[in-house]
DNA sequence: TCAACACATTGACGAAGATCAAGAGACCTT
DNA sequence: AAGGTCTCTTGATCTTCGTCAATGTGTTGA
C-alpha cells in the first residue's frame, strides 16, 4: 500500500493495532506535532502512521531525493546535513524525540537524514499528510508554528555562524543542546552527545580539532565534565556569558 | 482604531479609498503573499491593510519588542538583524518587494528591521492578520508554503556562512539576489546592492574589509562589474563554479 | 587477548581573514 | 566652492582557526 522510497527500507514495521505503538500511548506526544489534537485529528493521524526503526548511521531520506514521506521521531536522534560537491559538509540541526521532519511539505529534500544512534519515528506518506491538513486547519496552524520555531532556531544559528568565536560556538551548542533535552527528559546539567565530534564542527563551522581543543578548555576550566556519552554543565553562568545573545 | 508601537511612525499613510494603492492596483502583489488569492481574501486582505511608508534608515521594528504589526513589501528594501550585546551584529536577511515581515506570527520580533532605502509596505495589525488566517486556511497554507521556503533559504545561508570562503560567500550572495531581482524587475546581470558594504559582510559572516577586497578581485577578474547602485555580473559560470550547491 | 578500526585528543605550523591604519571618493551642508 | 562626514578601498600586520601529523582511547570481532 505505502510505497516507501527512503534509500534504507526501515528496520522493522510494527504492524498497526500493537497497543504499544499507538498514539495514545506515544511518550513524546506531548512534545511534538501531535500534542493538543483533537481526538478526531489524532485519529486521522494514527490512521495515517506507520511506526519505523532504523539503526545507527542508517539514512532516513537523502538530499535532493523526491520526499514521499514525512516523520515524527519518537526515539533516538538524527543529523540533518547538506552536501557541498567537494565534499565539505553542513550539519543543519539534529531531531531529537519529538521533532518532526518534513515541516516544509516540500516535494524534495533539502537535505539529507540519517540516525544517530538506533531511533524509531511515525512514518506518514507526505500525500496524505499534506491532505490531512487541508481538512485540519487546526493542525497545519500547529504545523506553521513549528516550522516558525525553526526558523527562529535557523536564525539562531546564523549569528552562531556568522559572528561567534569557536569557544562561544561550542558554548552556545552546548546549552542550546542542554535545553531541548531538557524538555524531553528533564535533565538540568546534562547534554548528551549521541553525535560525533565530526558532527559538531560540520554544525558549528569548526574542524573536528577546534571542536576537540575548545571542549578540553571549557573542562580545564571547570565549566564542563566530559563524560562517555556527553557532557555535563557545571558552570552554567560562564557557559552564558559566552553565549549570550 | 489601529495602535502603532513601531518605534519610528511611518512617514505616511494613504488614506483608505486611494486607487492608486489598493489591492487591485498592486505591483507587486504577484510576488507576494497575495498572489492566487481568492476575491473573498483579498477584499478581506485590504480591509486590514494600511499603507505605510518609511524613509531610509528608519525602524520599521526592533527585535524584541511586542510584534503588533506585520507587513507585505511593496516597494524598496530593508535589512533584517540580530545584535549582540556587545555590538556585533548578523543580517539574518533582505526583505525586497513582496516579502513578508512578520511569517511567524510570533508575539516578540525576532530581529530588527530597517529600511535601506526609502520604502513602502502594506502594514497589518498581527491580531487581525491572525484571525484571518483562522477563517482563511487557503492563506494559512500560502503563509506556510512562504515560511518553508524561507525556512530552506535559512538552511542554504547555514551552509555559506559554516561552510564557504570569502569570495565563494561574496559569489553566492551576488548570484542569489541577482534571482530574487530576477523576479521582481526582471533583470538577468544587473543586481543592485541597496544595503552597504557593511550590511553584506554582517550577513555573510564576514568584515567590510574582506567584503570590499573580494568584491575588487571578482571584479579584477571581470567576473563582475562594480556600478554605483550594485554590481553587473559578467561571468556567470565562473561565480556559478564559486557558489555551486 | 589482542589486532584492527574508528574516533578523540594534542602539538607544530601555516593560511585565511581580522584588525589597524591611511587614503580616496561620494555626498551633504553651509 | 569648501569643509565635513560617511563609505569604500587598499596596504601592513596580527590572530584565530585550519591543516598536517602523531598519539591516545575505546570498541569490535577474530
Amino acid at each position: 500500500m505505502l510505497d516507501l522510497q527512503a534509500p534504507d527500507a526501515p528496520l522493522t514495521m510494527c504492524p498497526k493495532g500493537d497497543a504499544s505503538i499507538e498514539c495514545s500511548h506515544c511518550k513524546v506526544r506531548a512534545l511534538s506535532l501531535c500534542a493538543a489534537l483533537e481526538a478526531d485529528e489524532l485519529k486521522a493521524m494514527d490512521k495515517l502512521a506507520r511506526h519505523v526503526v532504523f539503526e545507527k548511521h542508517q539514512t532516513l531520506f537523502a538530499q535532493g531525493e523526491a520526499a514521499d514521506s514525512v516523520y515524527n521521531v519518537t526515539a533516538g536522534s538524527v543529523r540533518l546535513f547538506k552536501l557541498l560537491p567537494d565534499g565539505r559538509r553542513q550539519v543543519v540541526g539534529f531531531a531529537l524525540p519529538g521533532d518532526f521532519l518534513g515541516l516544509s511539505l516540500s516535494q524534495r529534500n533539502g537535505f539529507s537524514a540519517e540516525a544517530l544512534s538506533a531511533m524509531s519515528a511515525c512514518q506518514f506518506p507526505r500525500a496524505g499528510f499534506s491532505a490531512l491538513l487541508d481538512a485540519k486547519p487546526h493542525l497545519l496552524r500547529r504545523l506553521h508554528d513549528m516550522a516558525s520555531h525553526e526558523l527562529s532556531l535557523a536564525q539562531d544559528q546564523m549569528v552562531i555562524l556568522g559572528r561567534r568565536t569557536a569557544e562561544e560556538k561550542i558554548a552556545a551548542f552546548l546549552l542550546g543542546l542542554r535545553k531541548r533535552w531538557a524538555r524531553i527528559d528533564g535533565s538540568t546539567v546534562r547534554a548528551p552527545l549521541p553525535m560525533s565530534r565530526q558532527d559538531i564542527g560540520d554544525y558549528l563551522g569548526l574542524t573536528v580539532e577546534t571542536v576537540s581543543r575548545m571542549m578540553t578548555k571549557l573542562a580545564r576550566e571547570k565549566a564542563i565534565v566530559i563524560t562517555p556519552d556527553g557532557v555535563r554543565l557545571l558552570d552554567l553562568p560562564r557557559l552564558e556569558a559566552l553565549a549570550e545573545t
